[in-house]
RNA sequence: GGCCGCGUACCAAAGUGGUUGAAUGGAGCGGAUUGCAAAUCCGCUGAGCGUAAGCUCCUCGCCGGUUCGAAUCCGGCCGCGGCCUCCA
């Protein structure tokens, strides 16, 4: 059965597609970066990730494929938001403070206080917004390939799939020009202090991913929308595409004036870009949840007004939101990790990676600190079936789908919507069965870790010492160390009280222990 | 008010008309192993009767319906969540 996914724009599961399946163009809506980027981020993008992983995979099928025999290929473009937006979009983008600007006084009272991250360029100057994009955006790139994002792990060589706002002013001002040309889009305010939006009336098609109808968006607006900053609008609904603002942090020369662009502009720009196709559409598109209205509803109306056609993208992709410990995820509670709180407690990228692609991507996942364990131990049982199938000297056949009933039924879940609990399962089913891993074992691991990505991210190194073997990235400690000592001693002398009271004292401080052939002891942290 | 989604055993999570008392992972229990642990491996984990094969009863939010047959389809109800111009 070819694969089917869900489309958000026909709101039900359809075959996918795509239009040239030797080259398929997916589009995500990457990061934002005036910040880290958190788990919530990451689960979004490493769903389009797998679901890149998938498609370019031997074992999926697609539908009239004439590419099957020789190899798909998804050109996968994700952005790097360095544009600063407002604080406040209540009102389409043009209130409150600059992101970036207050992300620039963080690290500014971060720098006074001596708390800026470990690792930071101490030269990094908070007032320029430039830097600050920067800063993040390769922290974000770092965290992005340590989880494997393959397009992270591309842009190396073509930075094109990772394009940035900041690069493509003149493509958006030619997109603007090009809307306004076209009825779409309308200037208002004196010469060189311009404001245009975007005329949703002119877009009969507004609506149609999300269900806020102009209709719907009338009666249900809920108050949100004031009759300030709508005066000069043609529609409250009318989004910003460009504002004039001499004073802005971040502004760049157009004909309306300086200034800077609307927050939906450059998705639609860098899209056409790098990805569109002859009619202007793109295969794939992906974003968070919360991007469905407004982002990707005026991102519609924008190419579509620019180039005439239907669609965009022939099919939308929107992972729902991860949960924390059953809460909802939000700042002011505190309740978030961001990628690199959990790699400096020792948590491996491996286990972070699966524990955020194995729910399936249209229900709201709950990450718990159980649930990275439960991942912890899946991806160590995997590891002992390709270490040891490794060293192997059968001949290692490549793996082929009709061979294999492990493969068949892994595609068979894959296929359907990107079931992954239901290919874990059979997975895990099949691992549980071998006792003697083969090279044959290992090769069909392989080829599904190729789709789940985790097996080949990093491994934390182990540390010897004369006594012990730290795992997990940890570093000898001379406490430990040296309760390692007596302990080892008092198990020499059979004093095993005194021995399993260091066990004790040392699990304590948060170190579990595990006494290992050669009389060395394996030291990992407490889960 | 509009649009969308969800409710499965201790937890997470598959299954979407019969082979399902319900995959898989975790947790729990028992066993092997270990000085003891940890890790690993094996077995068990709804209830009742039985030495056993087996039999009976109750199960997939609740109620009702369709069907020879439903966790799976239909209707109603209850509960939970997302979006509706910050957010992945």
């Amino acid at each position: 059965m070819p694969l089917r996914l869900y489309n958000s724009l026909s709101r039900q599961l359809e075959p996918f597609t795509p239009r040239d399946p030797s080259r398929v163009t997916f589009y995500s809506c990457g990061p934002t970066v005036y910040d880290d980027a958190h788990v919530g981020n990451f689960r979004s993008f490493l769903a389009a990730d797998v679901l890149r992983r998938w498609i370019e995979s031997p074992l999926c099928d697609l539908q009239n494929d004439p590419a099957k025999s020789t190899g798909r290929k998804v050109v996968h473009v994700m952005n790097i938001t360095d544009v600063g937006h407002m604080t406040d979009d209540a009102e389409g983008g043009e209130n409150g403070e600059d992101r970036m600007a207050v992300a620039g006084k963080r690290l500014l009272e971060a720098k006074k206080s001596g708390k800026l991250p470990a690792g930071t360029d101490t030269n990094l100057d908070p007032t320029n917004p430039y830097t600050i994009a920067e800063f993040y955006a390769s922290r974000f790139l770092e965290d992005a390939r340590r989880l494997g994002l393959k397009v992270a792990l591309d842009a190396q060589s073509d930075p094109t799939l990772m394009p940035r706002p900041t690069q493509c002013i003149p493509q958006m001002i030619a997109m603007i020009q090009s809307l306004i040309s076209k009825g779409h889009a309308y200037a208002v305010g004196p010469a060189g202090r311009q404001v245009v939006y975007y005329d949703v009336q002119s877009f009969p098609a507004y609506g149609r991913l999300s269900g806020n109808t102009l209709d719907n968006l009338r009666s249900g607006a809920g108050g949100r929308i004031s009759d300030e900053n709508q005066g000069q609008k043609k529609h409250p609904a009318d989004f910003l595409l460009w504002k004039a603002d001499p004073s802005h942090i971040m502004k760049w020369d157009s004909p309306w004036g300086a200034g800077y662009p609307g927050w939906h502009i450059e998705c639609s720009v860098m899209a056409a870009m790098r990805l569109a196709d002859d009619l202007g559409e793109i295969d794939l598109h992906s974003g968070g949840e919360d991007n469905v209205f407004p982002h990707h509803e005026c991102e519609i109306a924008q190419t579509c007004g620019h180039t005439g056609r239907e669609l965009f993208a022939r099919t939308w992709f929107h992972p729902r939101h991860l949960f924390i410990e059953g809460a909802k995820m939000s700042k002011s509670k505190g309740n978030f990790y961001t990628a690199r709180d959990l790699f400096a407690k020792g948590i491996e990228p491996a286990a972070i990676r699966l524990e955020l692609i194995r729910t399936h991507y249209r229900t709201n996942a709950n990450f718990t600190m159980q649930g990275v364990t439960d991942s912890q131990r899946m991806v160590e049982r995997w590891r002992r079936i390709s270490a040891v199938a490794g060293t192997s000297t059968n001949a290692a056949a490549a793996p082929r789908l009709d061979d294999s009933p492990v493969l068949r039924e892994f595609a068979q879940a894959m296929n359907e919507d990107l079931n992954i609990a239901g290919a874990l399962g059979v997975l895990n089913s099949w691992a549980g069965t071998i006792t003697q891993p083969t090279a044959s074992d290992a090769a069909i691991l392989a080829a599904i870790d190729r789709v789940l990505g985790v097996l080949a991210l990093e491994v934390p190194k182990a540390t010897a010492t004369e006594i012990g073997v730290y795992l997990g990235g940890l570093s000898p400690d001379p406490t430990v160390e040296a309760k390692l000592a007596e302990r080892k001693a008092a198990r020499a002398a059979k004093d095993f009280k005194r021995s399993d009271e260091l066990r004790d004292e040392l699990l304590a401080l948060g170190y579990q222990l595990k006494d290992v052939a050669g009389g060395k002891v394996e030291i990992s942290r407490k889960p």
